[in-house]
DNA sequence: TCTATTATTGATCAAACGATCAACAAGCTG
DNA sequence: CAGCTTGTTGATCGTTTGATCAATAATAGA
């Protein structure tokens, strides 16, 4: 009962089977870190044999980008679609703060901290680090221009904003995993440090309700 | 000519030995980087055999603990020393944030970032790392307490302060890890959001000459 | 100079990894 | 129902890792 035993492993259609085993993936990588997406993990997960896993993919190097690829481009939709439902440039950002950092997602954090040094020896993903970098400074940077163009926000270059606010974000986030004593308090002081960066007035990023 | 052949390795004194052991992990890492810290690649490069390297040291996850503390901690003690010679803590607050995010210690913010991803499986490694966060975080609240005393800052939490100072910074240098574009402009916008984080009118920490 | 200590080594283990390939068998097609 | 396609497997290889241990050789002490 320790090794639950597989049995035979029904035929699937290579579509099925493919989505199964990219399913495996993000459960094992969520679970376990990006480190733990092994070709032997993976398999055990789905209930096949290791070289069925490499029989679907090219290697193991392109299963890891693409697992983190689609946990990261999950989040942002999610986020994505949280913020637009606000009317409010300044609201959105509000928003987005609190919900970055309010330490939902550290299973998330933990894969982006993951792949920052798995990137180094992976080409592929550090590949696919650099596009979902860049996704989500688009939407962060579409927020602050139109904060800028309905004159709540005050900065000439909206895409340096963008990327300061992430990387304050995310290295906020990574301390919090291995600091998680003050996860209460993640970002508490980082409403006036945006207010400082975008000219707003003290408090002027204070979390709306709901 | 390929393989530098190893004639007999000296003896040496169990300190020498265990110092050229340490200095050679830290060589490593500084390199390739923590994950290259292994039995092999530390015994290559200080010309003994892998089974001497591990006759000096517990385990490995242990020498690699020890080598993430000497590399920060190296770090912490000379950005210490230089922001001492500064009189006011409004002109050591800004070299601590211009040192910091000057680009130049890249290697190190690596050595972060490993770390981070490490310690989730080296328990030796983790200790490590909280360790040395606080004592950063200690030489930055020491600042803004300083800064507060004297009338400068305003705030009425310096630790909450520091750690989110220290995590805006330690984001943007894994950000421009990876985007290394705009590496130039890295934390040009953090001036401001440290006046707005402290109460600091704009331009309040624009760097101090030399 | 002789001996006891110990720094150092070669050999070797087991575990985990990615990857490949011939062979099997399930299902589709005629 | 027969035959072809192909999803699936078991076996196996080569590499890299941490770790152990008896044997060797250099040093220190008597």
């Amino acid at each position: 009962m320790s090794t639950p035993v597989r049995k035979k492993a029904a035929r699937k259609s290579p579509a099925e089977r493919s989505a199964e085993v990219a399913a495996a993936a993000r459960d094992v990588a969520i679970e376990h870190g990006l480190y733990a997406v092994t070709l032997r993990s993976v398999a055990a997960r789905v209930g096949v044999t290791p070289a069925l896993v490499a029989h679907y993919e090219p290697n193991m190097d392109a299963l890891i980008a693409s697992t983190f690829s689609a946990i990261v481009g999950a989040e942002l939709t999610e986020v994505g679609e949280l913020i637009a439902r606000r009317d409010t440039p300044r609201e959105r950002l509000s928003l987005l703060l609190a919900t970055l950092l309010d330490g939902m997602r550290d299973d998330v954090t933990v894969i982006w901290v993951e792949a920052w040094a798995l990137g180094r020896r992976n080409e592929a993903l550090a590949r696919a680090v650099r596009e979902e970098m860049d996704d989500w400074r688009t939407v962060v940077q579409d927020v602050v221009v139109a904060g800028v163009a309905s004159g709540d926000f005050e900065t000439d270059d909206p895409a340096s904003v963008a990327w300061q606010l992430l990387g304050m974000i995310d290295g906020l986030n990574a301390h919090a995993l291995v600091h998680w004593e003050d996860s209460g308090h993640r970002g508490s002081r980082l409403g006036s440090a945006v207010e400082g960066m975008l000219g707003l007035p003290r408090g002027a990023l204070a979390v709306p309700a709901g």
